[in-house]
DNA sequence: CTATGATTCAAACGAACGTATGAATCACTT
DNA sequence: AAGTGATTCATACGTTCGTTTGAATCATAG
């Protein structure tokens, strides 16, 4: 009898609930179902992690510590070559938001399926979730909006922000890949497979928000 | 006693479970809550919706279908007055998000609180929602991007269907508001108060979404 | 007033949930 | 080989879940 025993216990449990909580949320997913599916018995997730909610930050921590400091030493080296001048917005917005969507061809990070998590949980109404991720993005968060803030002096800081804001919402939804209202099903135009519309949406969706980000000022009537 | 007795039991579930969803979604809101909240019997639910999923799917259709008939009456008058020719997409994107947009001032038809379940529902997880709201948005959705396929003829419609997708996600995402990665607290810029935001955003949120949908192609490299 | 169908009510059902317990088993040191 | 701390295990606890039941109460028509 193959009896594998203890390949990394915790491990398993981290890509099983990372599955299971992209595919069915956090409220629909239970420790059995997590347990049963990983192949461990149902004490090991409290015994690893404490409870559910630190599993699920757990899931997320693993891969938004290398995210978001990855994010930060990009902006690093972008500053550091522009020697003292702002940098270019469309720079910005890769280094924030390219770095993010190449993710989904690095299995070893969680590929598609953190993605796909992180992009619903964004909307998740549980409220430690939000907290969670309000706590883990802030410092990030603030770096990049004042990269954006010099590299764009003539827009006022107000609109930026809120840009930001629109071009999150445009990439979580484009990740979480629900198909929500199967806008793309049914549509035979250019024969793409799946994986050839992984490769393009990233430029795709960089078009998109610059094209966003530097759209003519709205005038409030 | 101010004995108040069925004032519309129906309603008041419905005005109740729209809340709770909106605050807790639909696996994190019990019938518990629901009926406590709405002052109904536990099996008043059962009762007049027959199950939770019913009763969800009540919530939607009784404001979508208005939206969606409301998006198709107006799509209709702007083509009518283009006698043929194909109409502007900046119309054609404000028929279909800033009808959605405007209902944020109309508390007869959900007001901001049924836009947030809105925006925070189209992502999520559960099998049966998506399926729903994909059955309910899709003769709408057929429509509108027919109108920009005409109204943007230069533009390969498989680019168009997914800057469809971008707009709706950053629509989603801006009226789901969750703050999650608390983008627009702490910032004191402009002293902008909650009610001059709401009347801000929509023109807001057009720019960049006609920014985006006016963008240079993105090069495949 | 009485009959009838619609609605509300308190109570209970079985199932599934997250968590806790204490014994059994493992990996490893001495 | 014995001992020790880490890990796994089967099992159970108390709670909450969505739904159901059958009687009580309502509104209304004959």
């Amino acid at each position: 009898m193959a009896e594998v025993r203890n390949i990394d216990t915790r491990e398993r449990i981290l890509d099983t609930a990372e599955r299971l909580f992209m595919a069915h949320g956090y409220d629909g997913t239970s420790m059995r179902q997590i347990t049963s599916e990983a192949n461990v018995n149902l004490a090991a997730v409290n015994y690893h992690f404490g409870s559910k909610e630190s599993l699920m930050q757990e899931v997320f921590r693993r891969r938004l510590d290398w995210l978001n400091d990855e994010r930060m030493r990009v902006l690093d080296h972008l500053e550091a070559e522009a020697a003292g001048q702002p940098v270019k917005p469309s720079l910005i917005v890769d280094a924030f938001f390219g770095t993010l969507l190449r993710m989904a061809d690095d299995k070893s990070r969680g590929g598609m399926t953190f993605l796909r998590l992180l992009g619903r949980t964004l909307t998740d109404p549980s409220e430690f979730i939000r907290a969670f991720l309000a706590h883990e993005y802030q410092h990030v968060m603030d770096r990049y909006k004042e990269a954006l803030f010099r590299a764009l002096p003539e827009v006022p800081k107000a609109e930026i922000v809120w840009r930001f804001h629109f071009m999150l919402g445009a990439t979580s939804y484009a990740i979480a890949g629900t198909d929500a209202l199967r806008l793309v099903t049914d549509w035979q135009i250019e024969a793409e497979d799946s994986v050839d519309r992984l490769d393009r949406l990233v430029p795709r969706l960089m078009s998109f928000l610059i094209g966003g980000l530097r759209a003519p000022l709205p005038q409030f009537s």
